[in-house]
DNA sequence: CCAAAAGTGTTAGTGGTACACCCATGA
DNA sequence: TCATGGGTGTACCACTAACACTTTTGG
């Protein structure tokens, strides 16, 4: 039995990835490669299967592009105006997932024609694959100023100064760096490492990794890991 | 020209009325008409038309039943496991949507036998309605902690002590009173009135009304309404 | 020995919370 | 006059932000 006289349309889901390369924050994008738009750069995106759910599409095409599994996305709003793809009516689910670039240059699938773009000169897109982008920046940089998700894209043992330098990229500012540590380590999401960092500095940094427990505990609580006055308007 | 091999599903808003009633929150619900699970109650909700957005068709389903326009809506997370609707796939798109009871109830259209149902005593829902409702609910529960969106649930003209229990009844909390007061004044949002309403006490409280101007430019901005360990975890 | 980055403490101000009494008035 | 709800101020504490010098070490 099936709901009468009613349309059914496409679904897909579009993935906005962001890495970070330890200066600047990068986005995913690949060559599309048929028509219309070919050759413009678009999100990685696929149509919603009818075995699976949107979360499970998302994790299907991510994987797909990027060989990673088990990465943190996190769903943002429908976009659905009736005329957004020329070809054919296509609601769309926009995904924000955040990964560690490192890990994804060792599984390139270059089926794709896929680049890491700087979020601060991003080519031109197709339809409205740029505002779905602002959108995820915007929901981004509020969230993380109250939730820990930008650790999601560090490697398993981090320094402080990397960890600064993701914040301040994120809100293009500067941050102090002695009250910048002091909120991070009073969260207790990390633990200190023994070693060091010596790779960009002759003193070296310790290293730091995420406290599991806490971590899983804790993810959802508010903390204030920006100065308010960075934290932009505009936001969700 | 259209893309081949691809499944089309149905796409549903619906919507996730809430009202407030001086003491509690209520949500709008409506008993179903048609198998399956007639008569058990349901959010209100209809299909995605061709010619409208999703934004549009939540807009048009609350107009439907509420006869309300412009009124307060958010987009939640979609729902879309593939069982979800025993008859065909629905992928539903719920909307968050906050009224003015008052006036709710003098345009009642009961054609769909809607009723108002405390949100601490909701009856059983069909489908995953009452996990949309839970998520609507935290969702709200943050967001208002921060952003001065129940304002919207109340008459043109309201008093400090019916806003502070607005904020109580959401938390199911007491707030000090002279703190609530002075954060909300704080803020510059309200204008405050001449005129007293001696509807529930012999002194009477003065109205409040929105400043505009202020509510429009400062409504995305960061507020503190309620104490930081009102607000639950698990949210948004 | 020096350049370059890491690490660390203090202070002043702001904002949050806890707390209790007087005010106005209708009945 | 009294019961009821409305309105107001203060003091402590915690958090924030601003600020500068010392440490380490590879070259």
């Amino acid at each position: 039995m099936k709901y009468s006289n009613q349309t059914r349309l496409l679904v897909a889901v579009d993935c906005v990835i962001f890495g970070f390369d330890g200066a600047d924050y990068k986005l995913l994008l690949i060559q599309r490669g048929f028509a219309p738009e070919k050759e413009k750069w678009s999100l990685m995106g696929g149509f919603i299967q009818p075995s699976e759910s949107a979360d499970e599409a998302a994790s299907r095409i991510l994987e797909q592009l990027t060989g990673l599994k088990e990465v943190y996305m996190e769903q943002i709003q429908a976009f659905s105006t009736p005329e957004r793809d020329p070809i054919e009516r296509v609601i769309a689910l926009p995904y924000v997932a955040l990964i560690d670039i490192e890990k994804y240059k060792t599984q390139i699938n270059d089926d794709f024609h896929a680049r890491w773009y700087n979020i601060k000169s991003l080519p031109n897109m197709i339809f409205d694959h740029k505002e779905m982008v602002e959108l995820a920046l915007n929901k981004l940089r509020y969230k993380a100023a109250f939730h820990p998700i930008l650790f999601e894209l560090l490697p398993e043992k981090f320094t402080l100064p990397q960890l600064q330098a993701m914040y301040e990229g994120l809100y293009d500012t500067k941050i102090d760096k002695r009250n910048f540590t002091r909120k991070v380590l009073s969260t207790n999401l990390l633990k200190k490492e023994n070693e060091k960092d010596k790779s960009s500095s002759k003193k070296g940094a310790y290293y730091y990794s995420l406290d599991e427990e806490h971590y899983k505990e804790n993810f959802t609580n508010i903390h204030n890991f920006i100065p308010r006055n960075e934290i932009p308007v505009g936001n969700e």
